[in-house]
DNA sequence: CAAGATTGAAGTGTCAATCTTG
DNA sequence: CAAGATTGACACTTCAATCTTG
């Protein structure tokens, strides 16, 4: 194959490559705004209601994902973007405040079920809000509308197959 | 003012408020997008040379953004979006390992200056041709031209005022 | 005391090893 | 042994306390 055209890219004298800066907007403003709107909406939650981004995700996933209320802990692992290690240390912690609670599989006892309380679900219901109204100043008021679909049109393009499907079914989050 | 209105929220039967999808997409795709750059760009450091993004940015800082390959501490910290005691650990570790000096100022005793070695420019000339290829095959290759420039308005539109400036000389990264 | 920088403690996250059950 | 899940050790990051010099 003939050697792939390099965009964006010019070596300067130093020999140090550098990037055209509509590349380096590109790439530096998608790691930035990334942090910025997942640190922003993470701190929201920690202040209101004292419980972090990731761990409302699990009662998310938990509450409004299962019509029961429960999942096994690979279910969850599975929709998390997060390690097995780290789904089961927030499920630990979840239990510990009495959010979530633990038990076994009947049909296959190495399984570990987990399920929302009703504690959980009035704090899923009440981070839920904290969360849209976070979303919405951090994020969707700057945008138009046009703009959301280019967004997800984009991040789509560059994850691929890895892109998060939010077809099937309600969407929260 | 009129209560604003809320874009792309549902209420749903459950209590829970929820995402329409293609606003849940633009969320979920943002994270997920950076968090994959991120961490692919990161490994190929790390696999090539021994050395993390956030080093590479350090040492990118000292040898083509200043003439000279040295700044003080408090430079390197506003320019990096790091915080002081990280930059002052990874700066810890780069003189550790050889690629940068660090010594006290002469105008004022109280700061360090930072100064990128001969072994650094090296690493640094390697490591911008790796950072820049891995650019190319995880972002830019997925993306046309208009795309990245439209990436670049996106994120730039959320960052607001906190946008990353790339426009004053050659811009690295 | 204020400014520049480093360090201790703690939170978050991962990998690999481990434990338990099928 | 393989699958499901937890745990120990470690890496990265931040906050607040500290140390040093102006």
């Amino acid at each position: 194959v003939p050697p792939r055209r390099k965009v964006g890219v010019r070596t300067h004298e130093d020999g140090v490559a550098h990037l055209d800066p509509t590349y380096a907007a590109a790439f530096l403003g998608l790691l930035r705004a990334a942090e910025v709107v997942d640190a922003g909406l993470d701190q929201d939650l920690r202040e209101a209601h004292g419980i972090g981004l990731r761990g409302f995700e699990i009662l998310l996933h938990l509450g409004a994902f299962s019509e029961v209320g429960s999942l096994r802990m690979g279910q969850l692992i599975s929709q998390a973007p997060l390690s097995q290690s780290r789904v089961s240390r927030l499920v630990a912690e979840l239990s510990r405040t009495g959010y979530v609670d633990r038990s076994t599989a009947v049909e296959d006892t190495r399984a570990a079920v987990v399920t929302i309380t009703p504690a959980g679900r009035n704090l899923l219901r009440a981070a839920a809000a904290t969360h849209l109204d976070g979303l919405e100043r951090r994020l969707f008021a700057r945008l138009t509308k046009a703009d959301v679909a280019e967004l997800g049109r984009l991040t789509a393009k560059i994850l691929g197959s890895d892109a998060p499907r939010t077809g099937r079914g309600r969407s929260p989050l």
